[in-house]
DNA sequence: AAGGCGGGGGG
DNA sequence: CCCCCAGCCTT
């Protein structure tokens, strides 16, 4: 492995630190405060999630869950309901889970040290770093995708930068140039840098505070770093769902806690729904097709209209609920949504928009 | 070490 | 269509 010249830490820190006063962003929601619960949730909304993307779902958690306790006391399904369309849904368990540890084994307030938030769900090193480093003012470098792009730039680092062994080596790299004053600035000023200048496409060298000690811009190899993900073909996933309908209600079940979707409603899958309740055919029309693309595979599913007339009264999972759209249990496995008074639950992008266009 | 896990934005 | 995004967890 081919070392890295690397320059002197306040070069480079102080570079940073200088362009982030000037031009660095201190008006994010999650930034007003700089409480650790805050950076905590707007760090885990911000995994693999874009800014623009996070603002309004962290406003909402917040009106929601002002506290830590707030969000520990409330109903998974809640919870999950407010995360309906971040995808990533271990994030929104982990996330509750994770409440919980600090409330009932740190008294309600997050740790002070790395290795002891490493141990909460959801919470990894760069996670971690962020939360010590910008509400704590600690020591705790990150190493997000931001900061693997302008570091790889920065030396030319070669190969996938979330390969595990160039990974570590970008370790190295980031606690070498994070410095031990003014930690939670140097924090906020890479992410900054990586989203505002030090761009994916096109990176704005000009007006970057690193462009003397660049060894990308240097040789003009700003576009071959960093490296790509390798690229794999995505299957494609087909399956049949099942659209119940009774007085405006529709049938949902419940998804396993892991896998695609977890935790969420969904519509029932045909070929689950015959097997679980031993039913040979059942005459459907077919309603419309979702398409969507996951990250690892294509799903295409068909949905099909089933009259609940036509379902054996013997096999019905359950009656539809005579009262208001109440709460949802968690052992339920099945429930009657009602699209006109839509209960708090969590649903998936594609299917919370088939409920609610038009059907 | 490799794979699983969503959805959206932008070229 | 393509790629990637304030990653983490499980196997």
């Amino acid at each position: 492995m081919p070392s890295i010249q690397l320059h002197p830490t306040e070069q480079i820190s102080n570079a940073i630190l200088s362009w982030f006063d000037l031009h660095g962003r201190k008006n994010l929601p999650w930034q007003q405060t700089k409480s650790a619960y805050h950076v905590w949730l707007s760090e885990v909304m911000l995994q693999q999630t874009q800014v623009v993307t996070v603002i309004p779902y962290f406003e909402r958690f917040i009106a929601r869950f002002p506290t830590v306790q707030a969000l520990a006391s409330a109903d998974i399904d809640e919870v999950l309901h407010l995360w309906t369309g971040l995808g990533y849904y271990a994030r929104a368990r982990n996330l509750h889970k994770c409440a919980q540890m600090v409330c009932n084994q740190h008294q309600g307030l997050f740790p002070k040290t790395v290795v002891e938030l490493e141990a909460l769900p959801g919470i990894g090193r760069s996670t971690a770093g962020a939360i010590l480093s910008i509400s704590e003012n600690i020591y705790a470098p990150i190493l997000d995708g931001n900061v693997k792009r302008f570091l790889a730039r920065l030396h030319c680092v070669p190969g996938w930068p979330s390969a595990p062994r160039v990974q570590k080596q970008l370790w190295q790299v980031a606690e070498h140039y994070s410095p031990h004053q003014r930690c939670a600035d140097y924090t906020q000023a890479v992410m900054d840098l990586g989203a505002l200048v030090c761009t994916r496409r096109n990176p704005l060298c000009s007006d970057c505070p690193l462009e003397p000690f660049c060894a990308a811009k240097a040789t003009a190899s700003q576009h071959q770093f960093p490296e790509p993900k390798p690229k794999k073909e995505r299957p494609v996933r087909l399956e049949k769902l099942l659209l119940i309908k009774h007085d405006g209600q529709i049938l949902l079940e419940k998804r396993p806690s892991t896998g695609i979707w977890g935790g969420l409603w969904s519509l029932p899958e045909l070929d689950s729904f015959k097997s679980k309740h031993l039913l040979n055919e059942i005459p459907t029309n077919l309603h419309s097709k979702i398409n969507h693309q996951f990250t690892h595979f294509i799903l295409e599913a068909e949905v099909h209209l089933v009259s609940l007339q036509q379902l054996p009264k013997l096999y019905l999972p359950k009656k539809p609920s005579e009262d208001g759209a109440g709460s949802v249990q968690d052992a339920q496995q099945y429930f009657w949504y009602q699209v006109e008074k839509p209960a708090e639950i969590g649903l998936p992008g594609p299917i919370y928009k088939l409920l609610h266009s038009s059907l």
